[in-house]
DNA sequence: GAGTGGTCTAGACCACGAG
DNA sequence: TCGTGGTCTAGACCACTCA
C-alpha cells in the first residue's frame, strides 16, 4: 500500500512534470496543501522532502516552495584527454573565481605531498547559471608554482585556467578519485540545496613528470545536475593475455 | 542552534564511533532512546535517519536498529588499465552470478547500438560479504557472443568473467558514464539500504576495435562502501599547446 | 505584523518479527 | 501475543522574509 507521503509526493512530481506547475513558480504554502490533500502538515512536509531529495523542489524560508528551474546537467570528463579538456562543459555557466592564500593541512597536505603548513593558493570556482549557484570546485596549487598575487580575483575563470597552464610545468598523471556523500554545511547553504542531496565528490590530483603534485581539486557536483564520463582507449599490447 | 536531532544524531554518531555501540549491535528502542534523550519519538526517528543515510544505521522493521557492521569499502578502478583489472577490487567480496536471456529495450538497446528486442545474455551480480550484499552490476552482452547457455548459473564469478573474455573479441575502447541517484525501489531492497541513501551508479559500454559494443554494464555502488579511481597518463604528444 | 517554513510534541493506529 | 518500527495527526512555538 502506497503512503500518504509518496502518494503525494507523485501527484506533485506529475504536476510539475506535465507543467501544470511551471519553473519558478511558488507552490501553494504548506498549510494549504496539507489541507487540499486532507493530511497533517508533517506530512505534506515529508512529501515535499522526497521532491526536495530529488532536486525538484527549493524551500526557502519565509518565502516557500518553489519548483525548480531545470538547471543545466553538466558533464565532467575525465580520461585521457588533452589536458584542457580535462575540465567540466561549462559552456552555459558563468564562473566566479575567489583566490586567496592558504596553508596545506591534514588529507589537503597528504594530496599534495607536502609538508602541513606549507603555502598555497586557493582557487574557489563557484559555477553560476542564472545567478543561481551550479556546482563548487577548489583547486590548491603550491604556492611558488602559482603565488596568489599573479591569479587576481579580478580574473576571469578563463584567464586563471591558461594563467596556470603558463606557470606550471605540464601534467603527465591525473588521478581522479570519484565518490559520493551528502554535502557539508558549507556546501549545502553555498549550492543552495538541500542537506539530503548527494554530491558527486571528485577529487583530482595532478602530477608532472617528476612526480611532484602540482594540483590538487576538490570538486563538489550536486548529483541532481551533473555526471561524469570517462573514456579509455586500449593498446593493442594491453589486449589480455589469456594464459 | 544545532537541532535536537542533529545533537541526538551527533551524540549517537559518537557512541559507534568510539565503540561504546558494538557493530551488529542492537541499539535501544525508539521509545526508550526517546525516553533517554527526552525527546518525542519522532525527534528521535529525525535522528536515527540521518545516521541511517549516512549508512552507520540500519533498521529492520519489528526488530529494531542495528549498528552497521563496516562493510569493505571497494574502489572500482577505471581508466587506462588492462581489460582484466577493469573491475572492482573485490577481495573480500563473495559474487554470486545469475545468468537469464532477456531482451534490448530502451536504454539498453541504445547502450548496446542494438535495435529494440535483440537477444542479450544479462548476467546478473550480486558481491556479498559475510551475507550481507554489498553491491550489484548487471552486465549485459549480445546472445551471439556469449550465449546463455555458455555461461550456466553453477559457473562461479571468476569462471564467468574468463569465459567472457575466451569468447569476445578483445574490447578497444570503455566509456563509463558515473552519476549520483537514489537507489530504485528494487535495489534498495536488494541491497538492503536506506531509500536515502545514494548510490554511484557506472554506466559502462565497451567497444571492440570495430567499434561494435560488446558489453553494456550497469553498476549500482551504495556510496557508504564504494568509490571510483580514474588514473590518466598524459603521453609527451598530448602535452597542452598554448598558441 | 502577516505569512511562511522549521522544529517539536504526545499520542494514535497499523504492520512486521519472533516466540 | 508482545515488542518493535512505520505512519500519521492536530497543534504548539519559533525564526525568517517581506511589506
Amino acid at each position: 500500500m502506497p503512503s500518504r507521503r509518496d502518494t503525494i509526493a507523485d501527484d506533485l512530481r506529475d504536476r510539475i512534470a506535465t507543467g501544470r506547475l511551471k519553473p519558478g513558480e511558488r507552490l501553494p504554502s504548506e498549510a494549504h496543501l496539507a489541507a487540499q490533500y486532507m493530511v497533517s502538515t508533517p506530512t505534506l512536509r515529508n512529501a515535499l522532502a522526497v521532491l526536495q531529495a530529488e532536486g525538484l523542489v527549493e524551500k526557502t524560508h519565509g518565502k516557500g516552495n518553489f519548483v525548480r528551474r531545470p538547471l543545466h546537467r553538466i558533464t565532467y570528463v575525465g580520461g585521457r584527454r588533452t589536458p584542457d579538456e580535462h575540465s567540466m562543459d561549462l559552456a552555459p555557466l558563468s564562473v566566479t573565481v575567489h583566490t586567496t592564500r592558504v596553508r596545506a593541512r591534514g588529507h589537503l597536505a597528504s594530496l599534495l605531498k607536502m609538508p602541513t603548513g606549507s603555502p598555497l593558493t586557493e582557487i574557489l570556482c563557484l559555477a553560476h547559471e542564472d545567478e543561481r549557484p551550479h556546482s563548487l570546485a577548489r583547486i590548491y596549487v603550491p604556492c611558488d608554482l602559482a603565488p596568489a598575487a599573479v591569479l587576481r580575483d579580478s580574473l576571469p575563470y578563463e584567464a586563471v585556467v591558461t594563467r596556470l597552464m603558463e606557470l606550471r610545468p605540464p601534467p603527465a598523471e591525473v588521478r581522479e578519485e570519484i565518490s559520493v556523500r551528502l554535502p557539508t554545511p558549507e556546501e549545502a547553504s553555498t549550492l543552495r540545496i538541500s542537506s539530503a542531496l548527494a554530491v558527486l565528490a571528485v577529487t583530482r590530483q595532478t602530477a608532472d613528470t617528476t612526480g611532484r603534485v602540482i594540483e590538487a581539486a576538490l570538486l563538489a557536483l550536486p548529483g541532481d545536475r551533473a555526471d561524469a564520463v570517462f573514456t579509455t582507449h586500449y593498446m593493442i599490447d594491453e589486449r589480455p593475455t589469456n594464459t
